[in-house]
DNA sequence: CTGAAAGCGCTTACAG
DNA sequence: CTGAAAGCGCTTACAG
């Protein structure tokens, strides 16, 4: 358990050459003669020698490593995109350094300044809802490459900033829903759930009037409510959706835990989604397909982004002159059996 | 964008003292003058400067992470369990090196001889389905403490070995499921679903049996059926637990995902669970709690698992000559509505 | 109280 | 084709 790790030096002594000649045998240079490179290759094996990855950054002053701090890795959408981020890295080589936040400005604070110690070649950040852009600038500097996923921190300087920016099509993709649900005749659509300061919330809502607006005068966005993005929150909030007559036919839903949530609270009132009133979520987590009745919602492939972000990043470490990019990610609306409903 | 790092020979340079004094400083050591510190402190902040702490570990040998091995993080019981223990780990001072393996065996190998080049101070593993003890024995070697969670790979002397497990008590929770449904009076209980060659189905259907057995003689396991682990698996085969007459009353699911899908299966012939059919679960993911109805089930809390094991291994990494310890979690029966029918 | 020197495990020109 | 030397950014006895 407690012998000393085996070094180039032991190997070189091991089988009589310089530590230099390991090395390039290590690194598959051509240099070595076939007969010096198989001798180190069976005393590699033989001592069970561990390349030391750490001493060698060093010594290149490069990193194999990239940050990926995310902001509630317990939601599957962000362990998604994490399982992609880290598939992404790894196949190129780059090992993932976790950090997990749980929503909290504060611990990603802390959780970032520890993680720029260990000298990360780039960072992916999902940030905490609340991020502040001049707190993060301070700690994370100006040397390495940034990616911001999902939500906009408050106070950034895009224009003046190196920073990535990787949203989601929010506007569109409640834009597509709430049309999806004009087209099947529903006039008294009401937009439910979500919390309205948060820069994804605003954006669904800005798309869901958008389309109401296209859709003519005569139609008036309905009521919003607002809920946590939780699925016990929306069940209990459904009912804020009848108290004013005429109610809505339909909602189109801030994420697909709320429409879950708000298919529980119509049931509670004897209606079923789908039959008597039409639902649509946002994200396509596992369970929209599965729920009685399945759910119309917008997939965005969390895993896929996780994958893309990574892929940017890692473009950036390798042409650190390039400009930062605002890119925005496809949606694409399922529909499902949860909106069947149409209106004559 | 691309300035040389700040280190400590810039930090001594710019107010003239040596590098050992800057270094104390940073440190926290009493030994510099008052003044002296403060003029350090200054220059630290003034040129931005970070710790590089690969270079200190390397000249220290010593290890600041962790590696965190999962074999499928978007299943919300892993991405929970890497949250809790990124938490712990993170709280600790040490920084998470991710891996996610996708349930590969292959995969897992390259992973962790990756990570191993990093050097952690000690490594969490919950391994993919099929992994081999040898063919992981041979790439951790001896030098750095493992735990294993969760699964038991094949060919592991754990006598011998220093490696850690620490597993869910699926035998008794199993047991306790059962118990539950013979004390509401079903005799004719199924298990249901899970791969028969994976080592917890085959523990929670021991604890399914020992149960069935205390009851009295008169009572023999019903069927068995086998299910991938999932919702979508455990619904299409739902049909087979009623192609026996007389059929069962009850069944006790491998997991969640698989109750969830047998809901889904009876609803399909007409059955409701909760009232016509009971059925429990395992795991307590978030669902269960919200399901239509209520799914009863066993809880081990992921979350407190992954602290509970950075925490040990950290004690492991500061003890370096202790023992290995087979530990078991406990699990908690929680009743809900999906198991409220009785029989009379 | 502070500085010069050696060394962690590696890589990389540069001689030979 | 191979080896001796310098150096990545730090820490730590050891002098002074």
């Amino acid at each position: 358990m407690n012998t000393r790790r085996v070094t180039l030096n032991d190997i070189a002594r091991g089988c009589g050459v310089s530590r230099a000649t390991v090395s390039l045998v290590l690194r598959g240079s051509p240099l070595p003669a076939a007969d010096t490179r198989a001798k180190v290759q069976t005393e590699l094996k033989k001592q069970g020698y561990v390349y030391n990855r750490a001493a060698a950054n060093l010594r290149q002053r490069r990193s194999s490593s990239v940050a990926l701090v995310v902001n509630d890795l317990s939601n599957p959408f962000f362990a998604e995109f994490a399982a992609g981020a880290d598939e992404a890295l790894g196949a190129a080589g780059y090992v993932t350094l976790l950090g997990s936040t749980s929503e909290s400005p504060e611990r990603q604070q802390t959780v970032l300044t520890s993680l720029m110690e260990h000298d990360p070649a780039g960072i992916i950040l999902s940030p905490a809802e609340g991020s502040d852009g001049e707190a993060l600038q301070q700690i994370l500097g100006t040397h390495v490459p940034v990616l911001v996923f999902n939500r906009e921190p408050t106070r950034v300087q895009w224009t003046a900033s190196h920073w990535d920016y990787l949203a989601l099509a929010n506007r569109r993709g409640a834009e597509l829903a709430t049309r999806h649900l004009l087209e099947r005749g529903h006039r008294r659509i009401a937009f439910f759930g979500g919390h309205a300061d948060s820069s994804s919330c605003r954006e669904r809502r800005r798309g869901y009037a958008d389309a109401l607006a296209v859709a003519g005068l005569a139609i008036e966005p309905g009521p919003m409510i607002e809920t946590a993005p939780t699925r016990l929150d929306a069940a209990a909030h459904s009912a804020a959706l009848f108290a004013h007559a005429p109610a809505p036919t339909a909602a189109v839903c801030y994420n697909d835990a709320v429409a879950l949530g708000l298919m529980l609270g119509l049931a509670t009132r004897g209606l079923r989604a789908g039959r008597d009133f039409a639902v649509t979520g946002f994200d396509d987590i596992p369970e929209a397909a599965v729920s009685t009745p399945p759910l119309t919602t917008l997939a965005t492939d969390p895993r896929a982004r996780g994958r893309q972000a990574a892929t940017r990043i890692l473009e950036r470490v390798r042409h650190p002159g390039t400009d930062a990019v605002r890119g925005s990610v496809p949606v694409r609306l399922i529909i499902r059996a949860s909106s069947e409903v149409t209106i004559a």
